[in-house]
DNA sequence: CTGAAAGCGCTAACAC
DNA sequence: GTGTTAGCGCTTTCAG
């Protein structure tokens, strides 16, 4: 094991001096810097990050929590593409990323420990239903976490929230449709209570109430979140006399569902569906609503990050969607 | 932030019998044992994993590297459900799991780097083309490691392998299909030059040899791996004259795509997937090749951890998939 | 600008 | 059985 130290012999200098070139300490001559990267070059040195972090107090690592038991996040492509956002961001500003083990019978783990325990700066709360009370810990404990929007958290000094703003994604649905010219337009999403479909909801109902004919009580269906239920659910609603001629899902899933019902005979209607590469696949060029998924990742990681490194926590902040259709006319929704 | 100093004083102990205590140490009674752990409990202790790695020279954690560039992977549940496996094994023995960060523009990322750096002691290589060279240099190294099967790769000492069988896993596919009464049975697979998918197409070619019209010249097409290409090679090979009764599809996407084929008017065939949960839900019950992907997480963890425990590396291990049909029936064939 | 030296929190000899 | 002690490899004062 080749240390700064071996480093330091082998360039003549002292070992703090390796230091200080490695971590781009100033005013070190060209001369001294170029002898000690030679010397890290000619013995493939690479610095031991325990003993580093130990010393700064800094892991230079950032912990994601997903809660990996849903079995929704095998089928979804969600979870993989954000964590290749997380990874990317991570990866540019030389962190790394660790996955935080869920255990599926016992949600009680503690999401400070990894961060008590130095292995990580901070944490991610990548959870859906993230306004469980294991969140209040991470504020008293005064660990660096960045959340999604999670309704009445206070903001600690080392929280930050991030996350897709979902009633945007909710009305840019809605206006997409009536945009499309349709009046009669309807919703089907998840009846899980996470505040995401609640959100989404709440947006289309928006959306609805400047132009469509239904009011929202009639217009939005919650179903569980499987292909087989939208399936099912939109052939239905399609058969009855009042029946949407547009409609917009919820999840990925129930996109999916929704294909499968409005290519059945007798089903006719324009859908919207959550745009994803596994729709992709199945039904290339669907017109469908465009997530920043990847970004949101890196914009997590960014935050979490810079709240890390002693910046104060930055506001809150939304990303927003978009409508892709016909493969190429993209529809976008103003946020205020 | 809590030492093992401040446990000390407060159980009023010396130190080094708080380390003891806390790993397991033989021969510590149990008066005092509890007293450690009170105090521990009291103040919300928890080990710094920094210290203790620089200490013992071990991180207590290991890397997953997986190309995160491919598509697929943002479409496949394979890498989700991979990843639960390993997290699960890890976490039982109280690792960490590191993601290893590639950059998709530059896959001349070090793997050895980040156990050189000390932040994990050994790599999961997760890479279905893992005959690539950096391999070469994990062992060179004397990175611990653990890959799946790679024709050509020398046995180091820290190395170990575990894979699932594909060559068996086709075998499996034939030899089901014969099963079923089919003699004119055919395979699509991916035209990827995997090996993955090269050993599939073998055991898939005995299985013929021992009881198909056909030979396996005929019996296999191979398709980019894409929902539409299958869909499109299976509908065009079900029109021929000597159209197979029965067919067999190697990947995940693929099998979405002979569902769509097979569905289509005048196109009839018996078909047999590659299970997932997104087959689940797209496509429930219907005939699959189910593959141990989380217990090949579970094992490639549980093979590294072995070795880097210093244990010798285990011998290389194949893991059997089998086939489920009409949701009850359990399809096996023996592996020599 | 660079060297010397003091630890970060823990483990593992080594004493007693 | 438990205390004492010497570091692990690095960062970071403090001198010079």
């Amino acid at each position: 094991m080749t240390t700064a130290n071996d480093i330091a012999k082998r360039a003549g200098v002292n070992q703090s001096t390796v230091s200080r070139v490695l971590s781009g300490h100033p005013s070190i001559p060209e001369r001294t810097a170029s002898k000690v990267m030679k010397a890290c070059r000619e013995l493939g040195y690479v610095p031991n990050a325990m003993a580093r972090g130990l010393r700064s107090r800094r892991a230079y690592a950032i912990a994601v929590h997903i809660p990996f038991t849903a079995r929704t996040v095998f089928i979804d492509p969600f979870v993989a593409m954000f964590l290749h956002g997380v990874r990317q961001e991570a990866g540019v500003r030389d962190y790394g990323v660790l996955l935080s083990y869920v255990d599926p019978d016992d949600l009680s783990v503690d999401l400070a420990a990894i961060v008590k325990s130095g292995r990580a700066d901070g944490v991610i709360v990548a959870s859906p239903h993230s306004n469980d009370e294991r969140i209040g810990l991470l504020r008293e404990e005064h660990v660096a976490a960045v959340l999604g929007r999670c309704e009445g958290q206070e903001l600690g000094d080392r929280t930050a929230f991030v996350d897709i703003d979902n009633e945007h994604k909710g009305y840019l649905a809605g206006r997409f449709l009536l945009s499309r010219g349709h009046r009669r337009i309807g919703l089907i999403n998840s009846d899980d209570d996470a505040l995401a479909v609640r959100d989404f909801c709440d947006g289309f109902g928006r959306a609805l109430a400047e132009g469509a004919d239904d009011g929202p009580g009639r217009a939005i269906r919650l179903v569980p979140d499987h292909v087989q239920a939208g399936a099912t659910a939109v052939e239905a609603w399609l058969a009855e006399d009042d029946a949407p001629t547009a409609i917009a899902a919820g999840t990925t899933l129930l996109s999916l569902g929704a294909h499968e019902a409005i290519r059945r005979p007798g089903a006719e209607a324009f859908l919207l569906s959550i745009g994803s590469p596994l729709l992709d696949e199945l039904h290339p060029g669907a017109p469908r609503i465009i997530q920043p998924v990847e970004k949101l990742g890196q914009a997590m990681a960014a935050a979490l990050i810079r709240v890390v490194e002693g910046e104060e926590a930055p506001p809150p902040r939304m990303l927003y969607s978009h409508v892709v259709d016909e493969t190429v006319k993209v529809f976008e929704e103003p946020h205020v």
